[in-house]
DNA sequence: CATGAATGAGTGTTCATTCAT
DNA sequence: CATGAATGAACACTCATTCAT
């Protein structure tokens, strides 16, 4: 019917306006600090409002979390499926993900103080979705490190586990530090960084004793 | 005087328990959630007694937090100081901070809880005295890179500040990793992984242009 | 004009089933409890057409008051205006109260919730036309009780006034003990034990002082 | 210890006051409308305050019942006790219960706010203690019942449950008339009406069917 | 100093009511 | 007339902070 499909995506509309509000307010506050207040005052709404859309402040939030989750795994799987070989492909997804976070610096401010560590466990559990992301993503790049260590691209005096906590670990560390500054370097620059980095560490000598010998 | 003397060390000894309890408290609420009757119960004390130490919340966790940084702090700057050659020196205070990082689980969980990003600032500002601290060691750290690069034992192609910023990256990130984790690795392993990856990265072949020759 | 009758008789249709489903949806959660969705689910409308029929959820739940009120009145004046002497119309007027209950009990579970007494006045005020059959029939009631008086059916040591409080009172109490069970006794029953308490008492010795002697 | 004392009797004494206001608070507005600002306004305290000694607002509710059930249980079982025959008991039970009722009338309106009937249940559960207390007077009450239908001073061709049944229908059905109005007769009077009624109903002929001839 | 009862601003959430479509 | 998205006042409840004892 063509009056409900109007209607849905009106709905549909209206709750992206909202949790992108919710998104910009909580990159100011934090995601415990910012009240649902905050959130309506953002949109330019009235409080109820979000109760049209959302059950409930964690509903608003995690709805939030994976539409950004959603979008980055369709663009991940694209660039873990684009032609080329292994360690390209490495290369292409690090750079996807960046590009990602400088189009998107707002989401990544509500994903680290939504998604807190607490005693074991993500802070009042991530979206199912999420998680699966995580998974999705990370099987499909340990047997791109898999491929990579076969053909002698990189280093193989790790597992494939290992290589990928590393990747996981200096690219959220780095965006961890970034987001403290006011000011990025080129998203250019910030790839050769990190690229740069992860090839090849500090380059001390002496460290690659499984290395293939070319 | 020898009773001034008294109190005032008898002062210090109760506000360490408090500030002792506060983070054995916050590691496992967090700290937003975290209430000043949850740390009173924590600490076997009454409610009013924590503002008879402490101004507020925040001045508490901020004292918690100074604390650590001070210890941590003095051993970094033992670190640098060490004898031996500066990529050495490097592996050292990585060592050094990762053994305070088992040492202290419950207080990264503090940290990671308290001191989220915000717009362009650390959560509700972190004590002046940690920005300090990091500004010490960064500025020791950077000498030490310099050096390591003037002798060729690492790679010239980045400036001392972006090889800083790795080492940051790389440690915070994985760090971050291991919070979420119930069993960590232990620590030999831990900081062979680290310093493998902190050296060489993920080995690819091809990427040290600069690398100073033997 | 014809089509004014049908607009008329349409919307009155319409109304009786929104208070239908008023009835029912209170019946379930109470007058306070049910919301104005609650109730217009239960009629299968939208909520903005509740308040096309009534202004507001008081006058909903008073017209829906009204209404029994209005029947129970019809079927009470009924009993009062039928052949027989002034007792046997005493009991009729009883048997076609328990009747009405009987057939309706969703609407005394409203009554209940929805009047309770107040300082002095019943819950929200109740609808004027419901003070006013008590008014009638009491009046009318009266007349009867006199009769039977005078007639020596019944005792003649307490005012009119007081018999009805305590015929009211009576059937009033026993619907409300009813009403808390899952499961009624038989309505011949119900009126064996009303009646036979009405007319008797507990049948203590030596009371009837005034009873009229045969 | 003597200040633990002290504090204890403080905080009953403090309960006490904030339950009496409740009562108050109730008897004006009804359970459901009545705020929690409301209550304390009336007990001329903080909102908070009413959190530190009561949990909820039904808490401090079934508190207030509680403490009303405790002392009429207690009164009730003292006159259930008394020298005299089953049927002078019996009488004065009714008596205890009703100058229970003209001391407390604030306290009979919260109850018959509170405790409404919903389907199948009292509101909300009204507190454990109630439903103890029914039981026990209840079983208590019907012994007497059957020892004066044993003595023939009672009508015997209803059971004893039946007959606690009017009596409570009766005893309550009053109570809610008299809820209703503005002034209420003098308690002798009451006493006068309600035990008539309840000896010998409506005092019509010829319905005492199984009554003991003397 | 130590205590914990008292406070009241602030939180997430509900729901009767309105009104543009 | 019918709709249901939008509204915002109101609610129960929390908790950092104060202060009399």
């Amino acid at each position: 019917m063509r009056s409900e499909d109007f209607k849905q995506r009106r709905h549909d509309a209206t709750a992206e306006i909202l949790v992108q509000a919710t998104e910009a307010a909580i990159a100011q506050k934090g995601y415990e600090s910012v009240t649902m207040r905050d959130i309506a005052t953002q949109a330019g709404c009235a409080l109820g409002t979000l109760y049209v859309y959302f059950k409930s402040k964690r509903e608003l939030v995690n709805a939030l979390i994976e539409r950004h989750a959603n979008i980055v795994r369709e663009r991940l799987l694209g660039a873990i499926a684009a032609p080329g070989g292994p360690l390209e492909r490495l290369r292409l997804l690090t750079l996807t993900f960046l590009e990602y976070f400088n189009q998107n610096r707002n989401f990544f401010k509500v994903f680290y103080s939504a998604a807190q560590p607490r005693p074991g466990q993500l802070a009042f559990g991530l979206p199912r979705s999420v998680q699966q992301i995580e998974e999705d993503i990370g099987r499909a790049e340990i047997g791109l490190i898999r491929q990579a260590q076969e053909l002698g691209e990189i280093r193989r005096d790790f597992p494939p586990e290992a290589i990928l906590s590393f990747r996981k670990g200096l690219t959220m560390g780095l965006m961890g530090e970034l987001n403290l500054r006011e000011e990025l370097p080129s998203q250019d620059e910030q790839m050769r960084i990190v690229w740069g980095f992860q090839t090849g560490g500090i380059g001390a000598r002496g460290n690659h004793a499984d290395m293939a010998k070319p």
